[in-house]
This record gives structure tokens, sequence and C-alpha cells, in this order.
DNA sequence: AACTTCAGTGTAATCATTACATATATGATA
DNA sequence: TATCATATATGTAATGATTACACTGAAGTT
């Protein structure tokens, strides 16, 4: 996705198209990775040498209000942030620390009883060893 | 449990026993909440008079360790922590901010394809409104 | 009783996040 | 174009959970 049809992006859910929420919605966007704001930061810092790191707050405050980002946390102290793409859950392997994207399908997360229960949002998280690192 | 039998417990995975152990144990075990350390702090100190939040952090790491407790997020900034039962999500409801704790059965979560790596804990988070807020 | 070890406490440090005040840019209007 | 109003970006300081560390105190052993 290019600048402009970024631009075009942010617009429609009402946000304006600054050169900073370009930038870093299109981190998000190309990298597909699980950035902590401190991440961000750095790389970004390279692209935008005025950048703050309040700015990065802000603006993934905004988008995660337009539903176009959603955080998390895996169990460190740090939140983690990505486009929303999909339903998938997260898997962390414990040896190489790689965040793993992971499709599910629909799954009844919910037994009988809860039926009327309204589930507005489903976060998985895995933990364990991926294929990779077990085949060391 | 009463307090001889907790001691016992914790002696068999290899932990001392004393009194602020005893009752941070029978706290979580008790109440079947998912507090804070601020809530269980808050809540024994009228017990311990003497206690203090780095016994609770000690404690609750120490619990862990032997894998009798274990922690979670929910978003906030919060670790939350819950005596090792069974495997169960996590609800949280949006308007009473409850958390239920929802059982669930062997659910296939991992597609074809992940079939080799190992997972060694899961945890499922939902956030919605309950049914007893929807019906007001 | 003296010694050793482990448990508990208090204070201070760390670090992510938020609050706030200021500066800068943008866009509309005259 | 100049001016004004508003939104955006920035830097600094405050907050608050967690951790580090050093000291105190209890329990058990010889």
């Amino acid at each position: 996705m290019d600048s402009l049809a970024i631009a075009d992006h942010l617009k429609n859910h009402g946000i304006k198209p600054s050169y900073p929420r370009i930038q870093i919605y299109k981190y998000l966007y190309d990298r597909r990775s699980h950035p902590t704001v401190d991440q961000i930061y750095n790389d970004l810092i390279k692209l935008i040498p005025t950048l703050s790191k309040t700015t990065i707050y802000n603006t993934l405050g905004l988008f995660i209000n337009a539903t176009l980002v959603k955080s998390f946390m895996l169990d460190e102290n740090e939140k983690r942030y990505e486009i929303i793409i999909h339903d998938h859950s997260h898997f962390k392997c414990e040896k190489c620390n790689s965040i793993y994207d992971i499709p599910y399908d629909d799954i009844d997360l919910l037994p009988q009883q809860y039926n009327n229960f309204q589930i507005d949002e489903v976060q998985i998280f895995l933990r364990g060893i991926c294929e990779d690192c077990l085949e060391q």
C-alpha cells in the first residue's frame, strides 16, 4: 500500500493523514510484525528525525479508536500493536521469541450456557516452541 | 482448603510454608478471582498488618515457578494472578467489568501445517457484554 | 548461645505509559 | 496574501506497576 492509498484509507476512517500518521500506518502494514512502541520509535526515527514517542502513542490511540489497529500484551509489560486484518491467534516461540500469526477458523469458544453473551473481541495466545527451533 | 493442607501442598512443591505464603495462596484459592497485586495487598493487609507488596511479588513469583499459579494480562497494565486449576478462558464484561472463567474443551487451535509446534500454554481472552448486563 | 540460611520488609530505581503545556502546521476566510 | 482557528506534533514532567537491592528478623542446626 503506497502513501496515497494509506492517506485515503485514513481519511475514510476520519483521520487526517499527516506524514507521521501515514508512516506509522505504513510501518505496521508493510512489516506485519507486532512491534512495541519502542521498536516503532527506533525504526521510524531514522525516517522522521523529529518524531516523538508521544506522537506514536497518540497516533496508535487514534488508529485503535478507528478499529484500524489493535493492541495486545504477551505477558511482558509492553503493549504490542498490529494492523487488524482477520481473526488470528498469536504463537510465541520461547526459544527464538518470534511471534507467529496463526489463522483460525470459526471456533466455538463458548459452551452452550454462554450462548447469550455478546462477544466483541477474541484474543488467543499460544506459547511454546516452534517447528524450526525444535528441529535444531 | 485449610491452612494445614495448603502448607503441605506448598511443601510438596518445594516452597516453605510461611504465614504470608499460606495466606496468599489461600486468598487465591478461596476466592477464585483474578486479583491484581494491589487487590491482594489491600485485602490481606487487614490480616497481616506488616505485609509488603514486595512479599506478594516474591511469593507469586515462587508460585509461578512451581506452576501453582499463573499470571495473565487483560489489556490493562496490571498483571492478574490465579490458581492453576484446569484449562479455561477468560471473558471480561465491558459493562460490569467482571471476569468470567469459561471452560473450554479440547479445541484444535492449530491448523494442520502447525502440527509440529510444541504448545506449552494456551490463553484465550474474550471481551464483550455478559448476559446479565445485556438483560438490563 | 552462636551461626547459617531463608523469609520479609522498606526504600529506591526502572521503565512503559499518560498528562499537560507549548510549538508547529494546516486550512479557511477575508 | 495575511490572519485566524483548529488540529497536529513535540518535549518535559508525572504516574504507577514492577523490580533491584540492602537490611532486618525469624527459624533451625550444631
